[in-house]
RNA sequence: GGGGAGAUACCAAAGCGGCCAACUGGGCCAGACUGUAAAUCUGGUGGCAUACGCCUUCGGCGGUUCGAAUCCGCCUCUCCCCA
């Protein structure tokens, strides 16, 4: 391993960080590793509930990255223990309980998107399971009286909710001992999470403390937020996905609000300081494709970056049609007297309803080979050749009959 | 254990026997304007239907009534106060 020195490895931690507890800790213990010559452990939750990751987690992964690129051990946990109970955080509803299967068939998707990000092969990843399945109800109860009631209420989310009169479970209150015993069980040195996990990685330092070791590093970094200002989550449908194409990638980078420019370009680019700052400067339409092409870049490869870039320009700063306009055939029968327009939307898909293809089409979101259509009761002879139809902004089909 | 309050569409929140597919705000979708940004303005926001209209929805199950989100009973869940 080589060890950078440990003015450059503490820049290369802190950077970004929104909280670090204690950077003085860091220090030391960055020191005291290099002199014994082994690597940090860093420590990342994962939670196996949903199966996709999106670019939210992708702020957390590019920081493991560049740990793990300066020869520090990545630690992923998999919480599926911690997954029946449900992280409070942000979130007030108790989640299902998910089966083994889909825990497992989760974690395959997880660690194989994560390895977009990380060396895999140099990563270490465990299920919390592991150790929690071996717990008797005993040790839970150990557990469980290291915090006290106070100190749970302290969690802001807890707190919040207590205020607004909503349910709090009693088993909540394990969530955060649980994904501190994991670091107990792991020895972790840093554990890293978003803002909204601090309270949870600093119960970790506490019972790493209580069991005598040596207390982690913690150390949070910013949140993103979704498309539509929200906490991105797959579930609020305003995510970046790892799995999204190219031109999805770019597309959504473009529509996102320019104040949160530089956060992206700094969470989720590998462009030197300098270099952004040149970037921020000029143009902001400029800046944002140059942060959607570098995004798709780093999950598609540069060509496909670019490409999704050009198509971009083409469709909407060129005004010209996509490229990639699926052709479908209408999978019933013509009637002679012509097809209703709302339900042909709806048939191809490119509306979920016909009463949304109807407001659609009130609303003059609808063209039918160019041409804005406005009659809800538009009826369609049936067309000889392909038909252009264009719901909304960015849903485009070429329909012949079937 | 005792007493009180409450459960309405994605979220918040009105409605308290017919005028309710259900006020309003947020969110979201669409249109105008733009840089597919923001801000602003406009329209829309259960489903089916060319249309008259029909169907499903107000925690769950029953009941009263010509008619219920609205009244009654039971159940489930939540919050508050007291112990």
């Amino acid at each position: 391993m080589t060890t950078p020195d440990s003015q450059a490895a503490l820049a290369l931690f802190s950077r970004g960080a929104v909280d670090l507890v204690e950077q003085k800790d860091l220090a030391a213990r960055l020191e005291k590793a290099r002199a014994e010559r082994r690597p940090l452990r860093i420590k990342f939750g994962m939670d196996p509930s949903s199966p996709d990751l999106h670019v939210g987690h992708a702020v957390q992964l590019m920081k493991l990255r560049a740990l793990q690129r300066a020869g520090h051990q990545i630690v992923l946990i998999v919480g599926d223990s911690t997954a029946m109970v449900g992280d409070p955080s942000g979130r007030n509803k108790l989640r299902p309980q998910l089966s083994r299967a889909d825990v497992e068939a989760n974690l395959v998707t997880y660690t194989a998107q994560a390895g977009k990000v990380l060396d895999m092969s140099r990563t270490e990843v465990h299920r919390n399971s592991e150790w929690f399945d071996a717990m008797r109800f005993e040790d839970v109860l150990r557990l469980a009286g290291k915090a006290t009631v106070a100190r749970m209420l302290e969690r802001d989310t807890f707190e919040k909710r207590m205020a607004a009169n909503e349910p709090i479970g009693v088993h909540e209150f394990l969530y955060p001992l649980m994904q501190g015993w994991d670091s107990v069980m792991i020895r972790a040195d840093v554990e890293l999470g978003g803002t909204d996990q601090l309270f949870n990685l600093l119960v970790g330092r506490d019972l790493q403390e209580k069991e005598g070791q040596a207390p982690q590093i913690c150390m949070t970094l910013p949140l993103i937020n979704g498309l539509d200002g929200r906490k991105m989550s797959k579930s609020y449908g305003n995510a970046i996905a790892f799995t999204d194409t190219a031109k999805d990638m770019f597309g959504k980078v473009m529509s996102l609000p320019d104040e949160v420019m530089g956060d992206w370009f700094r969470l989720l680019t590998e462009l030197d300081p300098a270099e952004i700052a040149a970037v921020l400067s000029g143009h902001f339409r400029e800046a944002k494709a140059r942060l959607g092409e570098e995004i798709a870049s780093f999950f598609h490869g540069r060509e496909a970056g670019r490409a999704a870039r050009e198509a971009f320009d083409r469709q909407f700063r060129d005004k010209e049609l996509p490229s990639d306009i699926p052709s479908v055939a209408y999978p019933g029968s013509w009637p002679a007297e012509g097809l209703a327009l709302a339900v042909l939307l709806r048939e191809i898909g490119l509306c979920t309803s016909s009463s949304e293809a109807r407001r659609l089409i009130e609303g003059g979101g609808v063209k039918l080979d160019g041409a804005s259509v406005n009659d809800p009761n538009a009826r369609i002879p049936r067309p000889t050749g392909e038909l252009l139809l264009q719901a909304g902004k960015r849903k485009f089909a070429r329909v012949r009959a079937g």
